[in-house]
DNA sequence: AGGTTGATTGTTAGCGCTCACAACAGCGTG
DNA sequence: CACGCTGTTGTGAGCGCTAACAATCAACCT
């Protein structure tokens, strides 16, 4: 009843020391299941520690072990589906190993909010870092920036002397094209993702290759910023080139690097008259879980997210507690996933 | 040259110290923007700092201060985009207060799985945790917990003695059936979400209220899961109800929980051979990037999740500092955003 | 029996920092 | 000129924990 001070302090082991009647080592012990210590003596504390409601002390711990067990995170776009999904499965796997996750969410994606989203996570002692990075800026930031600790990029391209985890988006590129060629189209056009991100440069880069292996000359490349609209705009051109049936290329087959620009361009189609997949077939990149509902459902690359966040930790986590090989580069396998909006029809 | 530890330690605060010529002391007193430190004094060691390249260590920090400056998220769903965005915001909105966030996503929905990510979390010394928790059984979870820190909830309804943010849910439907009612909609069928969830129980009680109050009587509720395909089954469900012309009500307007399910109903009308809007008007609720490229452009609420986030910090670390009056609830304005699935037409 | 081993427990010394307090200078004031 | 005040700096203790070592005891071997 008497409660001079307000501020009742946790449990501390000594606490628990007490109550069991042996030494805070003895409680050490027990916490990090050494062996050597009776069963009996084990249970007395135990039974302690749940008595008193006791709780190891993270920080008391972290600095005498110099381990603050905490990761931390770096990803731009955090609200979009790609990154939203890797972000989760990062986190997961990070659990799984007993770390904790600390995410910064970069706004922008200039160098500097990357230097200061490092500088934030360093002065909480991470001990190590996944940069979602699908921007050549952010790598190249990343490159020189020179953190104490390990770090691990996702989507952030192998030229780099940074180990690396990323879909291979030049394999589900070139599987969407050749998709469209086995369908029986001529040509491929592309609606291609902004400039500055590797992602869009392995996806156009996909598709340029199995034109040129097929002897066909690629057209004109479009490009969006991965915004619906974008792609609505790109649908446009298109849609007037589709109906002009003058030019080199005839329009009869569109692979889009995402699937929200995809969804423009669907709309673009459509509001021009343009049947799909009667008259232009289309496809994207990414499927998002509203892809088999678009009008029509759409032919699209399944990434495997969780994967890829499950194998940056375990990248990560490996170079932390050493057993890190070299430098290394990890590529997960995309999944072409066919719907209607690429089925050939009947009419040409 | 000699390097006969392989681990160099990072530089201490005593280190910088005997480099600048001062005491430990006055470098914490630098570093803490303590005021009667001589301008002098603060050169010396900044420049110090600065050679040994020195940064505080948080676990020591921590420990004598006994503040992590550490909060947690605790989080269902996070791939979508509600939860995704309102993770965002957050996120910036901590780091803006000098915190640190970490997220802990939750795969399913069952109680057990929220115990362990508090848990997790307090093992970690959070000061303090926004639980995104939708669905009342979590809600149930959080507050037969008791944890040791002070909770936020983030649509977690009203009930409970726990302080949260919310959008205002039922306000949104009321916009919208109205809305909905004005363009001369004798009634308003409504597609809701899953039981458990309160944003759903909201959403549909601000519909049939409206409806009431003007004195009709609401038609059955279908229930969907949120996702596209189950908005798809009933807009198959919609589309016989339409085409048949029997039954008390007729279908010509719909209120679809969110704008997934909602793409789902668009896609069933569709295939139902029913136009929209100019048979039957649908409206969605989220205002998704996507939702203003669906067939047809979708009329929704959108949510400001960044101040959703941004609020839900603010009262957390009112709480934390000490500054909390009591429990509050906080009400986020919706906004109607007006498109093409509700245009009023010429034909009936 | 004497010594050696292994299991179990306790003791001590920090980890790097902040807080409380002491020390000291320089200044104005009665 | 003694006194107190303010501004500036230093000293010592201790936050709660783990790691290294010491101590104790029973069991075992030759």
């Amino acid at each position: 009843m008497a409660n001079p001070a307000e501020d009742v302090r946790p449990p501390t082991m000594a606490d628990v020391a007490r109550e069991a009647g042996v030494s805070h080592q003895t409680v050490s012990r027990v916490l990090s299941d050494h062996p050597n210590v009776r069963a009996a003596t084990r249970e007395q504390v135990t039974l302690a520690i749940e008595r008193l409601g006791y709780r190891r002390n993270s920080a008391a711990r972290a600095l005498v072990t110099r381990r603050t067990r905490t990761l931390g995170v770096i990803a731009v776009n955090t609200a979009l589906y790609g990154p939203a999904s890797t972000l989760t499965g990062l986190e997961e796997a990070a659990r799984e190993q007993g770390y904790l996750v600390s995410t910064v969410s970069l706004r922008t994606g200039e160098g500097q909010g990357l230097k200061d989203a490092i500088d934030h996570l360093a002065s909480w002692g991470v001990e190590g870092v996944v940069a979602i990075t699908p921007q050549r800026s952010h790598v190249q930031a990343l490159a020189e920036l020179d953190a104490p600790f390990p770090v691990v990029t996702v989507e952030g391209g192998h030229q780099l002397d940074l180990p690396g985890v990323s879909l291979d988006q030049e394999l589900g590129a070139r599987m969407v094209t050749e998709h469209l060629l086995a369908a029986g189209h001529g040509n491929v056009w592309h609606v291609a993702g902004p400039d500055d991100w590797l992602e869009s440069e392995a996806r156009t880069a996909g598709w340029r290759t199995v034109l040129e292996e097929g002897g066909i000359r690629p057209p004109r490349v479009l490009t969006g910023d991965w915004s619906p609209l974008s792609g609505y705009r790109a649908g446009q051109e298109l849609a007037g080139l589709a109906l002009a049936r003058r030019g080199a290329t005839p329009v009869t087959a569109v692979f889009v690097a995402n699937d929200q620009m995809a969804l423009g361009v669907l709309r673009a189609l459509r509001e021009g008259g343009i049947r799909t997949p009667g008259q232009v077939a289309v496809a994207g990149f990414d499927d998002i879980p509203e892809a088999e509902f678009f009008p029509p459902p759409l032919t699209t690359v399944r990434q495997d997210f969780a994967a890829i966040g499950r194998r940056s930790i375990g990248l990560l986590v490996d170079h932390i507690e050493g057993r890190a090989r070299k430098v290394e580069h990890l590529l997960v396998e995309p999944q072409l996933i066919m719907r209607a909006s690429t089925r050939p029809s009947n009419e040409s």
